[in-house]
This record gives C-alpha cells, structure tokens and sequence, in this order.
DNA sequence: ATATATTCGGATAAATTTGTCCGAATTAGA
DNA sequence: TCTAATTCGGACAAATTTATCCGAATATAT
C-alpha cells in the first residue's frame, strides 16, 4: 500500500506530535527507537517532512523534531502521505495504465474508483493530533513490544 | 497497490480470457502487444499463472495460453493477486507493524480494516468472464490507443 | 523425420527502493 | 569562546523489483 518510507514517517510523525504534546523535542535517536526503525532512513524521512512544513527540526544540543499544537489538527495523513509518496496513491490507474479515464476505463476502473475515493477520505479526514492522543492514551501502538 | 508483476499479470488474464471466449489462444508476443508490457518480462508472469493453474499454456506453433471456459466465472482478481503478489495485501499492517491486532493495533489499525475489507471484497466479486465480457464489447481498454 | 514456432527455466542485468556512512553546519551550554 | 550534541546533505551500499537473454524442451505441420 504505502512505501517504507511513507510507513515510517507517518509513524515518526505520529511520535513527534506526542512529545510536542507534552512539550518535548523529539530526537532521532529516541524516534527510531520508539518507532523501531532504521535510524539513518528515519533521519532521511524527517527531514523530507521537515522540507515540507510538516514538522520542525532544531538543531544541536537538544535539539530535535516538533510539530505545532496548532497545527497538530491540521495535518492529516494525506499531508503526510503526499509529501512522501507523492500522488500516485491518489491517481494511479490500478492496473498500471498510463491513460486510465471515464472515457478510456481500464476494466476494474469503476471498481477501484470507489476504493479508492474511500481511501482518500479517510485519510484527508484522519489527523495526527487524534492519532497521538490515542497513542498516548495507551489504546494503539508504533512498534511490537 | 499492485506490483507491476500484479498489474501485468490482471491485463494479461483478461486478454487471454478475451481470446479463449473467442476459442482462440493467446501468443506470449500478441499479449505483450495488446496489453503493452514487456515481452519476456510477461512470459514470467504467463508461467507463474500456468504454474498456479489460472491458465493453461501450449508449447509449440499455434501454442499458446487459453483459460478454461468453464473455469472463467470461477477465476476472480483475488485469485490473480494471491499468486502473484501474496497475500500481503490482505493482511499486512497499513503502517507496516509485524504484530498489529485488535490486541495491539497500529493507530490506523481501524480504519484501514474498514478500506481493506472493501478491497477484498472487490477483489472476491470481480471474475475474468465479466471483466473479460466488458473488453469485448469496447466498454474498456487494456492499454492507451 | 525434420524444420519451425512456441513456452520453459535459469542466469544475468538494470532500475528502484531501502538503508548506511560520514563530514559539514548549527546551536546550546559550560 | 570552546566543546559537545544534534540535524543536514551528499555519496555510497544493499536489497528488492523489474526486465532481458538465451539455450532447452516441446509440439505442430510439412
């Protein structure tokens, strides 16, 4: 479905926004941890993320990754999954088709149409501010214990 | 979604279902032309599908690979992806959790039961007759003209 | 029987994704 | 101001996916 990467940073992103929530940096060594994912691919994707205006990274001494209470909201994870997939998830034809349209439908384009519209509501309508407070909450994990 | 495996793998099926409603089969090169995908790259799928007994090939002049009339309303893309991609569409965690369960669900967990139950669900309901049914008439294309 | 057209299967290559390494730049704190 | 902790950015490496090549096996038709 999603790529490493795009696994990775909606997870990293999901941990940040509960540090920032409790008023803390988080820091790359602690997120790959917590997230249980190749710290030098995490350094990567944060700063993509960062580039981007999703989070916000401080350098030195402790230093580390932010994202804005008020923003918090407002970042859905179609933010996210755009910044780091881009749009193909949103657009590709599911059988690889370079023209895939009403007037030229590959066979299951109706199909996967609908799937796919479901998909994209879910994820324009699920923010990281609601996923890190049921993080925190104790009732969804980032990583096997 | 799919691997270019997955994706080739769909148009190719459909253009032999195509052809056996036709009582004709389908030439490896005819299917690399008609679906457009890499010839020797297809041969590789077209074997695994033989292999796992979705089709059946020929060998020799005028061989070729046919689907079974009377397998052809039995054959759906769930089919089609399981022996080609796995089944890791149907069962991976979204944000790519190695244990993610109701017991301990990723954060997304919930949401992407619901998307994914709907995908498999088309995938389950959509046999190679029809789609192969909807080619013939025109209603759909296998490659951009 | 022989020639020919085809699929089969193994090895290999190219492209992409995933992942690592390390020095540079930056910044907090002593 | 100096040191140390951190992110940044570029180059590189490994793994996986995508794709090609070619000889072997097989079957048709002459």
């Amino acid at each position: 479905m999603f790529s490493k990467t795009c696994e990775y940073g909606i997870r990293a992103a999901i941990y940040v926004a509960v540090q920032s929530l409790a008023n803390k940096r988080a820091g790359l060594k602690d997120i790959a941890r917590e997230i249980d994912s190749p710290e030098a691919f995490t350094a990567k994707i944060l700063q993509q993320l960062s580039r981007t205006d999703i989070i916000t990274s401080h350098k030195g001494p402790s230093g580390g990754f932010v994202i804005q209470l008020d923003k918090m909201a407002d970042i859905f994870l179609s933010d996210i999954v755009l910044a780091l997939d881009g749009d193909s998830i949103f657009k590709t034809c599911g059988l690889g088709l370079k023209e895939c349209s009403e007037k030229q439908p590959c066979p299951v384009h109706n199909k996967f149409k609908a799937i796919r519209t479901e998909l994209k509501n879910m994820l324009n309508q699920t923010n990281l501010l609601d996923l890190a407070v049921g993080y925190s909450k104790g009732k969804t994990y980032l990583k096997l214990n």
